[in-house]
DNA sequence: ACCTGAACACCGTTCAAGT
DNA sequence: ACCTGAACACCGTTCAAGT
């Protein structure tokens, strides 16, 4: 919905909530809703061939896949990089998201785990993406903002719940946890078999368990 | 004291255990410490200047700083990769007799969380050489596998010790706890005030109070 | 205004000379 | 045997002189 300065579709969520000023578009609630549909099968096929031959797949590869014509990708993203920013938006929001129906599910420290689990296993997924997140193109800056805004609070709140459950020590915050198993599960240390899995299994322990005061 | 093809000093242990054959040089005992000495007051030297002035500090620097002349240097480190190889050599071999003292002066799972922090201590010291570890320089070709070979039996030897007393779980083995320290320590993710040791106190603490099944 | 290259400072490395 | 440091080759950078 938004072009920033640089072009880049940003937001693909509804974000109706800003006030009372509206967009001029207003009627039209049928192309709406199908120009969502198709940048989301975009987005999720571009996710899907990203992970299957790496950040380096031709977009025209991608258009095919999603059955659109190769202008549409470049209309919403106008370099390359702004469709890879996009999906990885798009997997922050999902994992963002999923906290809240994780938590009314479980009970407050299950919660908490799953969801770390679930974190932990979008980070590996997007190991591929590290080294383009760090290669300096401006489409990527407003990532890590994005990512601490989004998930950040997410954690937060799980862990508030369950600290209030009295399921987990106090003194642990979300932002150096988020760290932590970002770094565990990046890392090319620990690849083979569930290795990431087990460490993240290990903090969660550690979580549970630790001593109030150290 | 072998020297290898590329020419570099590799041994500055005492290595007299390699069956029966010894080199050349015999009855020189005064001289040999001596030398001994020197190389060791370089290599510590070399280590601190590496500490403040990074890896890409000047060899001249540090050969005044120790007080030896810059050829004393090149002969024993042909090689200015040969003199950083050294000097992780040296904090390796430090960082594995570590264990035996700490196992003899604590109890089985003291002397591994002991450890295991003097470990991340390490990884998060060396953090400015992972770039230069990984230059492809051969000089460093050898230094994974000496990792390897010093620190995880040290560790093996502290983890079983720790299960042996019922004071840990038994599904934790070494080598994966090595990568998963070092990932923790060596990420930029968390860096300031102590972060990566609460993530590693963080796993200490799974590893003692964690399900023994998963 | 723009280009040039000798000059400078600094680096890693060598090696003849000393002990 | 071992150590030393002047000397060498090489680099990035500067800046007065030339156009």
């Amino acid at each position: 919905m938004f072009r920033f300065a640089s072009g880049c579709v940003v937001n693909d969520r509804t974000d109706d909530s800003d006030g009372g000023l509206e967009p001029p578009a207003r009627a039209d609630r049928r192309v709406r809703a199908d120009a969502r549909r198709n940048l989301d099968t975009l987005l999720q096929t571009a996710l899907s061939v990203f992970a299957s031959s790496g950040v380096d797949a031709p977009v025209r590869e991608i258009a095919e896949r999603a059955g659109v014509g190769i202008g549409t990708v470049y209309r919403h993203f106008p370099q390359r990089s702004d469709l890879i920013a996009a999906v990885f938006r798009r997997e922050i929001d999902a994992c963002a998201d999923a906290a809240s129906v994780l938590s009314a599910g479980h009970k407050p420290f299950d919660a908490l785990a799953n969801w770390m689990q679930r974190y932990a296993a979008f980070v590996a997924a997007k190991r591929g993406l590290a080294k383009a997140l760090h290669s300096g193109d401006p489409a990527f800056d407003s990532l890590p903002g994005y990512f601490d805004q989004r998930l950040r609070p997410a954690l937060r709140t799980l862990l508030k719940t369950a600290t209030d459950a009295g399921e987990i020590r106090a003194d642990v915050d979300a932002d150096e946890l988020l760290g932590a198993v970002a770094s565990l599960c990046m890392s090319a240390h620990n690849a083979g078999s569930g290795r990431a899995e087990r460490m993240v299994a290990l903090l969660i322990d550690g979580l549970r368990h630790g001593a109030k005061s150290s």
